[in-house]
DNA sequence: ATCTATTCATAAGA
DNA sequence: TTCTTATGAATAGAT
């Protein structure tokens, strides 16, 4: 397609090679836009020309991301490295957790236990009897320590009462010696 | 190019936009080979038929992988890093009610109680007295189940040595009269 | 699939 | 780069 057939190798030319880049890439880019409209099909084309220079082209109503997702479930080629993979292995084994611990809960509230036989029954039961015994204990002691501070409080309050008894004795009988004086002495 | 001119919508007569869809599908791979070749560039094509059928090139000496690493960074468009931030996000949440229920397990077993208050500790004691009778009902069931069908089968037990019982003898008596006639006889 | 009349893409030249 | 144009390639429609 030319004024003259070419061979299918590297341009050993740099100028008509670059020339040539950009006429087929510009013919790439115009093909991939016409297939998509003629045959409703969603087209990623990347080129980077022998410079590094980046062309692309992409479908409308898709991104390039949704291609290659796409893509990746498709054929089956990892594109995202092992980050992903371990992000999602990561997930797995939390979602697995998460499950367990679901369940174990669920259990614990008596809850899709029909399932179960005795023997799993017993362990349950063990740790509903041992965590009542801790949370009732937990629960004694704050009621003690509720109680010791009552006691405390009560006790420094009579101590309170009495010191201030105690004072208001001594002042009345101040006072009651003052006026007594002071009685005497108008009395005199 | 063709017999004759096509506008390029898309191509409503289902078999042939499929059969465009091929012709220009090899079309464009081979124009990306060639330019890969003629212009030592790297290319990648992928293309999806409506049919949701996966096509693609790549450059040799190169991989879709690096030719999408090279995308993002020269573009600047994230590929897989928002999947990534996604895959984070999800981790994030996942792990927060993992600990959610790290804790209240904990605190149904009684386990890391210290720190709660009075009013806190009474949706655990009530939680753990709800699943122990729950447990206990099952239990309750199990057994008695488990007692019922003891029942029925000491009864058939029964009837069947009853059943043996009535069996034997009446075939004593039929083998006891054969003895009987037999002694007589001999005794004759 | 294969054929072929046409249109299209493009190599070389300006 | 862009335009021109001769030529080979791609392909639409038919078989």
């Amino acid at each position: 397609m030319g004024r003259g057939k070419i061979e299918i190798k590297r341009i050993e030319n740099s100028t008509n090679r670059q020339v040539t880049f950009s006429k087929r890439r510009n013919g790439i880019i115009k093909k991939a836009r016409e297939i998509s409209v003629l045959c409703e099909s969603a087209v990623s084309v990347v080129i980077f020309s022998s410079s590094g220079k980046l062309f692309e082209y992409c479908s409308p109503n898709i991104t390039l991301p949704k291609i290659l997702e796409k893509y990746q479930t498709d054929s089956g080629h990892k594109l995202w490295d092992e980050k992903h993979e371990r992000l999602s292995a990561e997930i797995d084994l939390i979602k697995k957790e998460n499950d367990n611990m679901q369940i174990e809960l669920r259990h614990l509230k008596g809850e899709d236990i029909n399932s179960l036989q005795p023997k799993d029954l017993i362990p349950i039961e063990d740790a509903l009897q041992n965590g009542y015994i801790k949370v009732r204990e937990k629960q004694m002691e704050i009621w003690r320590q509720h109680k010791k501070n009552e006691k405390e409080l009560e006790d420094e309050h009579k101590e309170l009462t009495y010191l201030l008894h105690q004072q208001h004795l001594a002042m009345t009988g101040k006072f009651g010696d003052l006026e007594l004086g002071y009685h005497q002495m108008r009395g005199k």
